[in-house]
Parts: structure tokens; sequence; C-alpha cells
DNA sequence: TCCATAAAAGGTTATATAGTTATATAATCG
DNA sequence: CGATTATATAACTATATAACCTTTTATGGA
């Protein structure tokens, strides 16, 4: 037998990385993690440093919080909503890099245009 | 100035990462590019690989191509489809470790219920 | 107990897009 | 050139969901 064997992934763990890049996929989420990078804070924080809705954070928070993303403290009439896994923000900076490399790349093929006008 | 200043990230690094999330949040492209791991592939071998309709794989095969993650390579009359950026794998990997850890966490909160049935 | 504040839940609308069908483009071969 | 095969595009439908508004729940203080 073969030494890597390319096995079918199968549909269900499909299912539950593409639920996982869903959550991360929309900008007033990643906006949200990038404010609680600096530590905990409540809604209301929230609200002001986003400038979104009450509403609309609240259920963002709440898909944060279902897919594992994020912890609900609760504190008096407030809650606190906190990072649990840094791993996002791996892949945030993985994925900035691989777009970045991938910007400087193109911009390269644009210089061939060079060649043409300093030639000796 | 501090040693880790907290600056906002910019909106349009925000959206770019946010639209390459949302690229590979759906089971099909996931689907796509698990079976591009083996090797290049044309879009019909990809049409019985996957059991996608043609018109829908093609359409998933523009947007990962113009994402970066794949490259079109025409030979005669097919294409031949192929991964680019292996970046895409780690993600998964890491996305599926990341679950993987929080249900064995989840697993374990339920056995605090042992210990009331198997006390001296 | 009543009030004020914080957060969540419910409902509505607008928008994006996955999938399907039908058609168009393009390359190879007779 | 006409026929065939492989891909891509266009138009359409159905579904999911982000943002907004309103209402409800829950906590702490007067």
């Amino acid at each position: 037998m073969s030494d890597t064997v390319t096995k079918q992934v199968s549909p269900e763990v499909l299912m539950a990385v593409a639920d996982y890049f869903k959550v991360l996929s929309e900008v007033s989420r990643l906006q949200i993690l990038s404010n609680l990078r600096a530590g905990p804070m409540t809604v209301n924080d929230l609200v002001d440093a986003t400038g979104l809705g009450q509403a609309n954070l609240s259920k963002h928070l709440k898909v944060l919080t279902q897919a594992g993303l994020l912890s609900r403290t609760p504190s008096g009439v407030s809650a606190y909503y906190e990072i649990v896994d840094p791993l996002v923000f791996e892949l945030c900076e993985s994925v900035c890099d691989s777009i970045s490399d991938r910007l400087l790349q193109q911009a390269q093929k644009f210089n061939q245009f060079k060649s043409f006008s300093k030639s000796p």
C-alpha cells in the first residue's frame, strides 16, 4: 500500500469545517474578534467599539459563542465576552500572508513591461 | 510606546480576509479542494469525483481560481485545475484539530456524572 | 416593589448565492 | 466545414442570513 493514501474526507467533517469558516467569513464578526483581542469586553463596550447595533451584535456574539470561539460570562447586568481559542488569529494571519504573497506575485508580473523600455 | 499596541485592523483587510474564508465556507468547494489534493484534474474528472453538476462545478472552480486557490491550465478541449496554495489544507487541519479538541472537552464535562455512581 | 439599564429574542426585509436548466463558446476530428 | 465533446456563461429559483426594529427577560438599585 502507498505511503500517503488519499482517503475521501467525510461530508460530515467537511460540513463542520465549512461551518467554522462561515463563522469567520463576516466582516462584523472579524471586527468583534479583533476588538476582543485586547481582552474581555461587555456587549455595550463592543457596541461602542464596533458601531454595530446592539441586537445585531448580540446575534453575532451568539454565533461566535456557539461556534466555540468566544465564552460568555454574565456579570451583574452585563455579560463579558472573551476569546476562547486564539487559533482564530493564527488563521487570520496565515490568510493575510497568503493574500499578501499573491498580490506581490501579481505585482511582479506587471514589471515585465519594464524590459521593453529599458533595454541597452 | 507600549510593547503590544493593539491597532485596529483596517476594514479593507478584514473584508479581504472575510472573503477568503467565505470561499472556504462551502462544502462543495471543500470537496473540490479535497479531490484536487491528489493532483490536477479536469472538470469532467471532478464532475465524476464530486457528483456536482457541471455548470455548478464550473462556477465553484471560477470562484476558487479567482481567490487564488486554484490554477487553470487549458489542455486541448479540456481544462486542468490544480491546487496553487497548499495553505488551504493547513487551515483545514487546524480547524479540524480545534473542533476535535472542543468535542473532547465537552465529552469530559459529561463524565462528571460518573462520580455519583462510582463513589466508595 | 417599581424603575432603569443590559442583553437576548422575535419578526421583517433586502440581498447574496448555491443549484438547475438551457445555451454559447471553443477545440478536435472526420 | 459540420459534428462532437468539454467548459463556460446566462437566466432563474429557492434558500440563507445580515441588518434593522420592536419586544421580552433579567439584574441591581432606589
